[in-house]
Order: C-alpha cells, then structure tokens, then sequence
DNA sequence: TATTGTTATACTCTATAACTATA
DNA sequence: TATAGTTATAGAGTATAACAATA
C-alpha cells in the first residue's frame, strides 16, 4: 500500500510529517498543562519538577542538576527558594562533608501530591482510549524511544 | 477483557501510568533535541519558535504573543533580538498604524529552513516504524488531542 | 474609550567563572 | 589535585503596570 512513498527518506514523507506534527502538539499541551497546573501551586516549572524529584527520595545537590540537564550552579537558587516556602529541606550527607542532600519537608510531599493528582487530571486525555488502544500507543511510544524489549 | 480496571478512575490503572510516562520521556527527548538545534544556530528556543513561526508568513506583534502564550510586551524584546542579527523585520501594517507586522527576512527563512531540517533529523526516531505502524500511532494520537474526524 | 506596541520593573532560569570546604 | 556546593555576574524569558500613538 502507499507503494509511491519514497523510502530513502522515509521521515519526510507526509504521513511522518503529519505524526512529527501531531507529537509537536502533544508536547507543546504537555507543557501548558504542567506550566499551569504548577502556578495554581505558586511554582515555576523548575521548582515543581525539583519538587517531584525530592518527593520521591532525597538527592544531592548534584544530582538534580543531572536530571535537570542544567548547571549546579542554577539548582542552588531554586532549592534556596523551595527551602524558602518550606517545601524542602537541606541536610548533611553522613558519609561525604562536601554534599548536602536536598530532601522535601512533609509539606513538600503533599504539595507534590497534588499537584501530581491535578497533572494526572490534565492527562486524562488518555481516558479516551480502550485499554488495547492504550497498549498499542504503549508499544508504539517504547519503539519510537529506542526501547525495545 | 482485563474486567479488574477500575472504570472509575480509568486514568490512574498502571497501562495509563506507563504511557504517561512514555509521553512525559518523548516530551523531555522532544525538548532536549529542539533547545539543542536551536543552539547550534545561535539561537534560543523562544527565539527558534518566533522565527519558524514568522517564517510561514509576517505577522503582528499581538498575534505572535498569542501564539507563544506569552505576554506580548515580551514579544518585543524576542523580535528585537531577531531583528539586531538580521533574520526578522518590522513593517508597518497599511491597514492600522498601530499594527507592527513582524516578518522573516531572506536570511531569516535560510536559517528556519535549515533549523527545520536539523530537528526532522531529530525526529528520525519515527523511522523506526513502519507506513502501517505510523498510521496506528497518528490514529492514536489524533484521538488523543481530541481530534475525533 | 479601546487597542497596539513599547517601556520600565522585578523575578526566575540559565551558563560561566571564581571561590570554599571538603576529599 | 579533584570534587560538591556556593557566589557573582550577565543574558534571556516572563508577568505586570504604565505609556504613546492610533483606532
């Protein structure tokens, strides 16, 4: 079927181009949606992703610029201003007196908690798919990422 | 089939986690890889946005800010800098004075056009999949942004 | 009076470089 | 000496408010 598509440069065919496109929307509503549901909680995209991170276990200083694929340097700032509003907290790495492991207070949790709860809402678009639709986007999704188990 | 998913809270069973999360890794990838291309060419992603966006056709400062989702007092200080390096213009609107119509100039357009075919290379996950397996993934993902046609 | 674009201001994020305290 | 975190600095994006020109 389709036999006229070229298949020398088969990402620039109109079917890719049309899925580049449509994955272009999913990311830009993605992002709306985390910017947005992160003000209602009084938090810059950065700190509410610092914050998902330390919810689930603390993490030096140096790691999060790692998952953030940023400088250290910037992540003192936004640590300083989550510890600020008490969202999380600074202590001392036991075994290595140079690091400091960032770690969200018990405030901090229940900020990231709902504020998951209102991003998972914003993703309920999903909801719209059976189960083998969503299994077929699943394996689809894990292809196009290079996982292929 | 899989009777124990809850249909009340279809959006939280562990297929729609996983794709979630699936889509959060393509968003993050998406990102990365659109920050980067923008970079190679001197430029930032707001930047990269505006011009891609102007380079389709001129447009008003307003409009811009409206496709941007941003204020558009911001607008002004993105094509300045567009404008000092050469790849943007202002013209004045014949129809309303007030108007300031943004455009790409001939040089503008090279680096969009060239900016265009550095992130389809960055795309070229899609090419991985099959013409059938990438009209399953469009189906889907239509569906998904609500496009129901 | 309402709208368009701009300016002024303040805050956040960002990278770079230099500093400190540990290792 | 090498590393972890910080500070200092400068540039860019962002929102808000006030302004000039035009409608």
């Amino acid at each position: 079927m389709t036999p006229q598509t070229p298949r020398t440069t088969p990402h620039t065919d109109a079917l890719t181009l049309e899925v580049v496109e449509l994955v272009g929307t999913v990311v830009a509503r993605y992002h709306e949606e985390y910017e947005e549901a992160a003000a209602k909680h009084s938090l810059t995209g950065a700190q509410a992703r610092v914050l998902a991170l330390l919810s689930r276990e603390p993490m030096p200083m140096r790691r999060i610029a790692q998952k953030l694929k940023c400088e250290p340097s910037n992540v003192t700032g936004i640590v300083d201003r989550l510890e600020g509003r008490g969202l999380v907290e600074r202590r001392p790495d036991p075994d290595d007196r140079r690091v400091k492991l960032a770690a969200a207070t018990e405030d901090g949790r229940e900020t990231a908690g709902r504020l998951r709860a209102s991003l998972n809402f914003a993703r309920e678009p999903l909801a719209g798919l059976s189960a083998e639709e969503r299994t077929t986007l699943r394996d689809l999704l894990r292809r196009m990422l290079g996982e292929t188990p």
